[in-house]
DNA sequence: AATCACAATTAGCGAATATTATACTGGGAT
DNA sequence: ATCCCAGTATAATATTCGCTAATTGTGATT
């Protein structure tokens, strides 16, 4: 069904006015034009509903029924509009329709749950996406991704988007519980295989360009792609290897298996960031920050500290006071 | 607040065609106009939020945040405005705001309770108001009342009024219980008083005209210009009159008190009519019509057939079929 | 009847919106 | 890289639309 032309927005304004004002000159006044273009825009809409919508037989004038139904309906859809406008305008919403962060495994085990249940008011539909980062991208520039978790540099080069720190834990070397040999990185624990991420991951990339620069070499044996199979590899003491706190924890019940040590030379840093596009999803993306760095620092974290004390210190987080945890 | 004049409905439409489409020239295809056009009326909208509503860096384009707010909105005020010019076109509406309807004592007493318990769900608010037609009329004029069931031609002058009869009535002589002597007009029963109704009242008017027109003559003596105070003088004995039916029952406690007779010559009905404005309330009128009709049927009057039941044929009714009573 | 106040009507002008034609851009092909 | 294709933006132009000013028409008041 279509819309007549003369029965638009400005037209209802007009005629909810000049219901308001009882007539067409007070009316003309109050919106400041003349009245005969109050008078024009009135004999529209009433030609575009095919009914008259004043009587003018008597004076002052006064609403028909129709009329009558068009003020109330008419004042309505006036502020609705009125709302959407300043709503759009301001990206402010009452609840997201869908919201999908893409995140990598070991966060989305750890965090997507508590996630949602802090913040499962601010969208109807939650989708959390795990993988990695690089599959992540397309989506996220076809906009079929709102945010991501990343450790990873894939997006640098694309414009408008808004990055912020969630923390940043340190790469750690971790043993076999039994493990009784060197734990220096440099001195090399030439007695235990060294067991690599694969090189398809952020995360593996990053430890062996660490190890180049170090001028470390170790043997190839066998690769991790996944986070848990390398903990649970050096727990079950195949070998040692280099990863972070976070990825041990989705593990957590290995962390009586294993030992953990910091890298004696070359320490570097694994960092979180929530990347969303700029002014698109108003302070959604701060909230979601905040309240994962919180989560993780209050929920999942605090773990490790009574068994490895030293790790606490090695830990960044996003600037959110300490006493308001 | 004011909303831009880029922000329209016909902006709003363009805008989710474009949205559902996926593009701007199937967009233009469907909507009959030239990319161009759809272009510039998206541009439009985005200069009036303030914001992009398509990110066009990617092929094809895809809404924004704010394009995804917006769409839902729009589309819902898009509706809202459909739904409302249809409304507003055939003046159909769930339910009155407010109801005013007049009509004279006789019936408001009988009537207006039972109308209102058949009836509520047509309007939210009801108006009953009673009293003699005359002081109706320029309320009526001016949309303080919606319908008024009226005996009188005071509205005849009045154009693009809608009328119907609810049912007639005939005129009869009234004589105390006791009274003994003629009964016949004509002949006049010339030992009791005429008890006359007030030339104020549509009623008297009528009564007089007839009177007049059959030559007859009563001496002043008494009027009345309320019909139960006039019953109330016939059934304690003061005199005689003409009066109807209608008229009786409102003093139904005092039928046994008196005696009824149709008249002898010059037999004249009253109607009622339920008058409203032309094309101003859809199918109300009429439902109150039959539904008034229905009522005084099958509710009201009966009670007389018994004590008088010559009378019964003497009634006609708006048209609806007896079956469906 | 005369007057007043307000609404309808008309003509003309300027702004908004459409179209046509053309330039630009992203994405996919070789 | 380079080309092409599909789709979008932009510029120039034509058309439509909406406003104003001036005038006529109408209801209510004296």
């Amino acid at each position: 069904m279509k819309i007549p032309n003369n029965f638009d927005l400005r037209s209802l304004q007009v005629f909810v006015v000049t219901a308001d004002q009882g007539g067409m000159t007070q009316s003309a006044r109050v919106l400041r034009m003349t009245q005969s273009a109050v008078s024009q825009i009135i004999a529209g809409l009433e030609d575009a509903v095919g009914t008259k919508l004043f009587d003018r037989s008597v004076r002052p004038i006064v609403l028909t029924t129709a009329g009558k139904i068009l003020l109330e309906r008419g004042r309505q859809i006036i502020r609705d509009t009125q709302e959407t406008f300043r709503e759009t305008q301001t990206l402010e919403q009452r609840k997201l329709a869908m919201l999908t962060i893409a995140m990598t495994d070991s966060m989305a085990a750890m965090l997507s749950a508590k996630l949602y249940r802090s913040l499962h008011d601010i969208s109807s539909y939650w989708r959390i996406w795990a993988g990695l980062s690089p599959y992540h991208r397309e989506e996220f520039l076809s906009h079929n991704i709102d945010m991501i978790i990343t450790t990873s540099n894939v997006m640098e080069d694309v414009a408008g988007l808004d990055r912020q720190l969630i923390f940043q834990e340190p790469y750690v070397a971790v043993f076999p519980k039994s493990y009784k040999g060197s734990v220096d990185v440099m001195d090399g624990p030439r007695d235990l295989p060294f067991l690599r991420y694969s090189l398809r991951s952020a995360m593996g990339l990053r430890i062996e360009s660490q190890l180049n620069r170090l001028r470390l070499k170790f043997p190839d044996l066998i690769e991790f792609d996944s986070a848990p199979a390398h903990t649970m590899a050096v727990a079950e003491g195949v070998g040692w290897g280099i990863t972070t706190p976070l990825c041990l924890l989705q593990k957590s019940e290995l962390l009586d298996e294993v030992q953990i040590h910091p890298l004696s030379r070359g320490q570097f840093n694994r960092h979180f960031d929530l990347l969303s596009r700029e002014n698109s999803l108003g302070d959604i993306p701060t909230r979601v920050a905040a309240e994962a760095a919180r989560l993780l620092r209050t929920e999942c974290v605090p773990v490790l500290y009574e068994k490895f004390p030293w790790i606490e210190e090695k830990f960044k987080w996003e600037n959110t006071p300490a006493e308001a945890l």
